[in-house]
DNA sequence: TTATACAGATTACAACTGTAATCGATCATG
DNA sequence: CATGATCGATTACAGTTGTAATCTGTATAA
């Protein structure tokens, strides 16, 4: 499995916000964020090509970069990670925990109930 | 915030087990379930104290360690912070997809519904 | 009492991270 | 054509991490 670090993963974040993109629009987009300089993001990008995180094809004298794992199947490996780590693999535990904390809001349970309501209708 | 390691927490996890307690025991609970050498487990609970993750009392010449943080605390924050950071703080996102690639069994429905209920109870 | 065993402390060391600066090639401009 | 601006590539460098070995100070056994 790909292991990208946490800064790494937010250059992959802008990727994924729209690929193909070249070096310099990554920057751009990082910096709505927070502050990034050039050449940090260079060499994250740098690192990611070498750990297959993404790819690029050359568009004249400057690169066009790609992702090479969807956003979907990277966030949700961690999270299983997590939720077996933590929390003994149980997505219960993991939410009644979660709560202990961070006040639910009522939206946060419709979206719950939602959830399995489209769960229940698709396994009967 | 206190941040550890991987490993780190690999040996936090075994202190959280039962505190106060000795290096040796540590290495004795980390070994039944993988193997960890002796001087390893020293180092990183050397690296723990340092960090302030946790504490010791000597008792004859050697010490008891004991965490200085609830695992609840950890692990919870932990959680919010993968939620922030990937699903935008949402626990019905992260829920969703975590649901797309580990298949829920029955029993998880069953706790998330059990979870449901009881937060409605306490927040009516 | 002297050697040894065992505890924690210190040191080792490479890979990974965060954060850039510098290098070398090329492209556009005066 | 000469020069400076730009690319990506290479180099830098300290802090963290994983994984241990060595050192140092006792406590204990012969």
């Amino acid at each position: 499995m790909i292991e990208v670090s946490d800064r790494e993963f937010d250059v992959l974040e802008a990727i994924w916000e729209g690929a193909p993109v070249t070096a310099n629009e990554v920057v751009s987009r990082l910096n709505k964020k927070s502050v990034w300089h050039e050449k940090t993001v260079k060499t994250l990008l740098g690192r990611l090509v070498k750990k297959g995180a993404i790819t690029f094809q050359r568009e004249g004298r400057s690169y066009l970069y790609s992702p090479c794992l969807a956003r979907q199947e990277y966030v949700q490996k961690q999270s299983a990670g997590l939720v077996e780590r933590m929390f003994d693999g149980s997505i219960g535990n993991f939410v009644a925990g979660f709560a202990t904390t961070k006040k639910l809001k009522p939206s946060d349970i419709e979206e719950l109930k939602a959830f399995i309501d489209k769960w229940e209708k698709e396994n009967d």
